[in-house]
DNA sequence: GTGGGAATGAAAATCATTTTCATTTGTGAT
DNA sequence: ATCACAAATGAAAATGATTTTCATTCCCAC
């Protein structure tokens, strides 16, 4: 296993905390520093295992990262400019259990997402 | 331009309306249906267009389409099996609309997952 | 210094999706 | 029926993100 590369995260929070990894990569090479495409993969990777960053989809389904808040949370993503919102979801913690007992599931975990076109769009 | 093949979105509604451009290429095989991956392709664009189904992402990044309009619903998986569920998910439309409107967020849409160990396993 | 495991990156492999292009099909006019 | 032309089709190549392979380099404990 390899560990990340402190110079991704580094770029990924100059970016605004918001980047996919092939311009993650680009912005790298812009700035002069040398790394391979597939180290920034790797660690891209390895930051959402320890759940440092956060890995969403964009609407031609490039892989988009970013900084997560540490509490639980999901996300309000703008279809049109990408614009990403965290919400709360206290009901859907409820749902997720509920369900998961009524079919006598354990260890659950939930995915939730609601997308859309946001105000300025 | 290229007008939708009605054995696509046959196909589509067949697989409860929810499934991807390969799942259905695959389907229609099976079926013995001949076709070809790009029409299969092509028709899904333009159902898309003709908003008569929609296009969500999966977590990797893979096309899912489904009906538009159609209620739909979520599905609780196995992680260990695979075995799939489905459940009734009005709590999560209600959150995904109070959410929306409370940040000014229109056209809406969302994805919701439950993912554990089912009791067999 | 030396050995071994971790990190690196170039190049090849993979996979969904799109594009190209030659062929077939359908349709309407004659 | 025949001709002409637009639309539909699909095989194969192109594209682009991501992953895998593998040989090399780096680093650290001994």
């Amino acid at each position: 296993m390899s560990r990340s590369n402190p110079r991704v995260l580094s770029t990924l929070e100059r970016a605004g905390g918001f980047a996919s990894a092939q311009e993650i990569y680009r912005l790298m090479q812009r700035e002069g520093e040398s790394i391979g495409l597939t180290t920034v993969y790797r660690s891209l990777q390895s930051l959402v295992n320890d759940k440092i960053v956060d890995v969403l989809r964009r609407d031609d389904g490039e892989a988009i990262y970013r900084l997560c808040g540490d509490a639980h949370h999901h996300h309000l993503v703008c279809k049109a400019c990408g614009d990403t919102v965290e919400i709360e979801g206290g009901a859907i913690e409820k749902w997720a259990k509920v369900m998961a007992e009524e079919h006598g599931f354990r260890d659950v975990g939930h995915t939730a997402e609601i997308f859309g076109i946001c105000s300025k769009c």
